[in-house]
DNA sequence: ATACATATATGTTACTTGCATCTAAGGAGT
DNA sequence: ACTCCTTAGATGCAAGTAACATATATGTAT
């Protein structure tokens, strides 16, 4: 694992590690990935990249993190003003710091994902230029980290820049495996949803089909679901009931 | 959840946000909980803090990363030059921001943390200068992220600086959220080591007592363990077998 | 040799999960 | 108005997994 393991450290090595000044600082952005589903898929917002380096490329849209503001602020920030976005489920999901992951200078990148519903989704890729819709093909051996593929709506690959394929990887990976313990299925849906929506997000993220019955048992059995007392309309079938995050979730 | 929702995003943040030369750009630098069980209890390598900021509070070992260096490799460097290890387990945690973290200047830390055996982890903090063990008190409830507590040999609260106790608040809930899927409590022991060992640093990571065959049974069903046919020995009673991870396990 | 302490095996019960079946409630077509 | 179709939602059962209790094995200490 370390590739230094060989050399002793010296004292030299100690003190230039700690001598702040002595280094040339590293630019510190955030990059956000903002994720829905719908029709089966997980959907991504990216930026086509206009300007060197990567140019043509796609990417998270990001930003450098300001000198006083938080990193979630930045996050919250970019949201806001990439995507038009603000008040989400936004979650740092891991920093990427690879000294070569930007060819122009050292840029450190804490990554972040949000999650939205496919509407707001939807309206947010409307709404905003140089943004464009993004289907992330998650391939089923994914779980252990295998490539994330990115498409345009005509299904053609996107060459992401930098280490994004990196990040979606990982934003998936952490998608699958909070899906168990942490409410964040509903994250992906609109206030009010039927458990049949709900399974379909939580299929989406797995990429697989789960028991209807097992999960209605066990969601319902969470506590995290409170039933509204509405149900759906006009959708040619028995109405399903309608239901909303629980207050007492822990969010 | 966002500070700054009420505020609409000028095409000024959009571009001051792009353009990293307009920023100062922040100190980047890692942390590391170096962390054992021992005892019935976790463990933490503490650095007490000889000048300004923080002087006399105990603190992770850390350091700034270096220009050419990872943050992975800057937190190997950390690991080998304050506590003389190399080639363990160590994995990213958590970056923190807070502008107002370091009272000195911006300073982001990228946290890790690395799990060893108590006797690794002994001699770590016999060997090294300006280390002092550290017991870490984890409350009952640490589940929800209460605060986690850190006593010196004598049992008395240590002071940490910056936002470390933070850190170690958030080191204990990753280890217990991940014990249940994967491989980590082997981290916290010798290359061999009796059931029964395995299943104490399980019962002090997550603070409450475990069913003795369930956890058997769990961990020899899991595939991660492998019989050595050795046994322990001068015990006093009928000597455990001992395993070792298996030669297929993912970790 | 015997007592003792702990490891390991066996068995019993409660709970969870997957699967199958059945009924409920709407819309659409006749 | 009636029937058909589709999906919602409830119920029952079997298989698997969990905790808990008990019994047996196997070493050291006396």
């Amino acid at each position: 694992m370390p590739r230094d393991a060989d050399r002793a450290p010296t004292e030299a090595d100690y003190l230039a590690a700690y001598d702040a000044e002595a280094f040339e600082r590293p630019s510190v952005a955030v990059d956000v990935a903002l994720i829905s589903a719908s029709e089966g898929a997980l959907r991504v917002l990216l930026v086509e990249r206009s300007e060197h380096p990567q140019r043509g490329r796609w990417a998270l849209p990001g930003g450098f993190v300001a000198p006083n503001e938080s990193l979630d602020e930045a996050a919250e920030r970019v949201l806001a003003v990439k995507a038009r976005l603000t008040g989400v489920f936004l979650e740092q999901l891991y920093t990427f710091g690879d000294p070569t992951r930007d060819p122009r200078t050292r840029v450190i990148s804490v990554a972040y994902y949000a999650l939205v519903d496919a509407a707001t989704w939807d309206r947010a890729a409307r709404d905003t230029e140089k943004l464009r819709v993004a289907r992330l093909v998650v391939p089923w051996e994914g779980e252990t980290g295998g490539p994330v593929e990115a498409r345009d709506p005509d299904d053609r690959p996107l060459a992401l820049a930098f280490d994004h394929e990196q990040i979606l990887g990982m934003a998936v990976r952490r998608l699958r495996g909070k899906l168990d313990y942490a409410p964040i299925g509903f994250q992906l849906l609109p206030p009010q949803f039927t458990l049949r929506r709900l399974q379909d997000v939580h299929e989406t993220i797995l990429g697989r089909p789960l028991n209807k019955d097992s999960f209605r048992r066990r969601m319902l059995a969470s506590g995290n679901l409170e039933a509204t007392g509405e149900r759906e309309e006009c959708v040619g079938h028995r109405p399903a009931e309608r239901y909303r995050i629980a207050r007492r979730s822990a969010v």
